[in-house]
Order: structure tokens, then sequence, then C-alpha cells
DNA sequence: GTCTATACGCCGATAGAC
DNA sequence: GTCTATCGGCGTATAGAC
């Protein structure tokens, strides 16, 4: 019994070993310059067969990690929006997540803004089918709705709003921007939000 | 004589296929996800062999397009800097070519906008490196220094303004934004330049 | 100068020994 | 359950026939 238990714990522990190695290989290199070999030695195996007692394909540990990752962003949206009142709070709030993200865990930031998830996942939704990227845009609706923000297509204003706030991670993250995320954020916030405010 | 030049002509009529083929599966696929057999087909030619004859290797095709891109994109901005005085005229001029790029030739808005250069092109220079990029922000400095523009870090400044600019089009690529580009312009460049302006 | 045939390496995946 | 050996396939690139 204890056994048991601890065989799981030792699974999950090199699953994730396997997960955190792919991430960081698959945002540096890219999914295609990585092969199997480099997984395993990132993550200190011994063997490529140790992987496939845990991934059935290599792909598959792409869908994990694509997975996990979403949903992870989905639940912490859900968190803001049932902690914050007002929208223009829930979307100070995400920004706030994003900028964190990027400098606390900037391979899951990379891998939400740089890679192009479909080119080795093309079974993939597309971004904006993904349940976080529907509640953004349901957030910014009932922010035109109550007045805060200005009355354009929520689309229109998730391209101009995202465009500032992705943008400036994405150059934090190829290191064009030199500082830390959150050296920028409150400066790439009030321009996003500007562009969203109704004046 | 003649023949020399007629077969002149034929050579780069070849490679113009070939590279206009490989434009459109690299942006369609990627790059990893297209054969060499891929481009032959999509060029129309009968055999791989003839590819060689023009290209050295498959990354060297990647390579002359995007120097190609790259060039002409360089070129475009020395010409509006010619031709416009203003910073802000020179930035608007931009924003239409590279709107009117992306309804005109999505391929090569897609190779600027979504493509991860260096996962095939480890070389490549990153793209703040490029002389096109430098213009760029070259105008932004011109245009804080004349007062144009608000009093922030040009690097900045190109985030804001390139973040609404280029997510605006990246979304129409996609075909989440379902118009053409055309129809998002006007509202983008208002956008875009008042993270800019100086109120 | 065009094409066929093939070499070569790499990598994902598996079978089977221990 | 862990590892080794290897298979099979693909894709780039080339050698050589015509």
């Amino acid at each position: 019994m204890d056994q048991e238990i601890e065989d799981i714990q030792t699974q999950s522990e090199v699953q994730d070993k396997i997960l955190l190695a792919a991430l960081k290989l698959f945002t540096e290199k890219g999914y295609f310059n990585t092969s199997l070999i480099d997984i395993k030695e990132a993550a200190g195996l011994k063997t490529t067969g140790i992987i496939y007692q845990h991934f059935k394909t290599k792909q598959m540990i792409a869908v994990q990690l694509h997975a996990n990752i979403f949903d992870s962003l989905s639940i912490s949206i859900d968190d803001i929006r049932r902690t914050n009142e007002k929208s223009s709070e829930q979307l100070r709030s995400i920004v706030d997540l994003l900028f964190k993200l990027t400098d606390d865990a900037p391979d899951v930031s990379r891998f939400l803004l740089v890679l192009n998830v479909n080119e080795f996942l093309p079974e993939a939704k597309p971004l904006h089918e993904s349940a976080a990227f529907k509640k953004i845009i349901s957030i910014i609706e009932v922010g035109i709705k109550e007045g805060e923000m200005r009355n354009i297509s929520p689309q229109l204003g998730y391209a101009e709003f995202f465009g500032i706030i992705d943008n400036t991670l994405r150059l934090v993250l190829t290191g064009f921007l030199d500082r830390k995320a959150d050296f920028y954020q409150s400066q790439a916030w009030l321009a996003a939000w500007n562009a969203l405010a109704k004046k």
C-alpha cells in the first residue's frame, strides 16, 4: 500500500520532469529541433525508453503541456472573475498574471505568446476557441455593456488591448526590452487600458 | 546571345516559382512540415533535383526568402522616409504598407508577423537587428525629439504602437478578425497612434 | 541539363533480453 | 519494470545514367 502510493508519486514526479524538460526545450529550440534524446537528457533520465512509459508519442507530451497550460490559465481567469467586480479590475488582474508569469515562468509565457502550436499540434483548437480566450472576450463584452469601455467590437478591443500587452511581453522574452517584465507593467497597462476605456 | 539571355530569364523564373511555393508552404504548414517534394509539387516541377540547381540546401531557400522580404521592407521604408516629412506621416505610411501587404500578399505578411524564423534559421539576425527595424526605431526617436510623440523610450513606443498594428494583422491572418485588413486599418491606426502621440 | 536511383543520417518507436 | 538493440520510415542530398 505504502509502496503503491510511493510508486504513484514517483511516477508523477518523472512525468513532471519530462514535461518540464520538454517545455524548456520546445520553447527554446522549437518542437522539431527537440529530439527525445534531448528531452531524456534535460530530464535527467537514463534512457528514452522511460519516456514511453509515460507518453505514447512525442506529440502526446506536447498535447499534455498544451492542456496543462491552457487549463491552468482558464482556472486563473475564473478566480479573477470571482474575486473582482469590475471588468477593468478583471483585466488588470489578468495583465498582472501575465507579467508575473513572464518573470517567474518565462517558458510558460513563451509557450503562450510565441510558439506556433498548430505547427506541431495540428489538432489543437485555435487560440480563439479556447476557454480562457472566450472568457477574456466575455469580460470585454461586459465592460462595454456596463459602460466602462468604449463601444467597439470586443474582438477589436481584444486586438488592441492584448496587442500592447502581448507585444510588450514578447519583447521582454526576446530580450529586446532589457528589464524584467515587471518594470514595464504599469506603462503597458496604461497604454492598453487607454485603448479600451471610455474617454 | 539571345539563347543566353533566355536561359537566364528561365532560370530566374524557376527560382521565383520555387521561392513562391516555399513561401506559401512555410507559412501555411511550417518549415519542418514542408518537404522538398512538397515544394517541387507546389512549384510545378518534375523532380526535386531541379531545386538543387538553384539552391544548395533547403535551408538556403529560407535564407533567400528571408533576405528578399527584409530587404524589400527596408527599401520600402527608405522610400517612405524620403517622401514623408513628419514622423507621424512616416509611421502612417508604414502602417498602410503593412495592411496592404496583409490583404495583397498574406504569405509575406505571415512570414514577417507569425513565423518564428530563428527556429529554422538559427543564424538569422534577430528582428531588432534588422535594417528595417532600426529605421523604424529611428523614426520614433525623431518623432520624440521633434515633439510629435510623448517622451518615452523608443523601444517602449515601438512595443505599444506595433503591438496594436501587428496583433490586429495577426488576428486578420488567423481569421479571428473576419474582414479584410483594410477594414480595420483606420481604427488600428488611431489606437496605435494614440499610444504614441503627445496629448 | 534533366531525371532516376539511391545513399545516408536521424529520429521515433518497439521488441525483447535481463 | 528497466534498458539495449534495432527496426522502419522519412527526408535531404548526391551520384551517375541518359
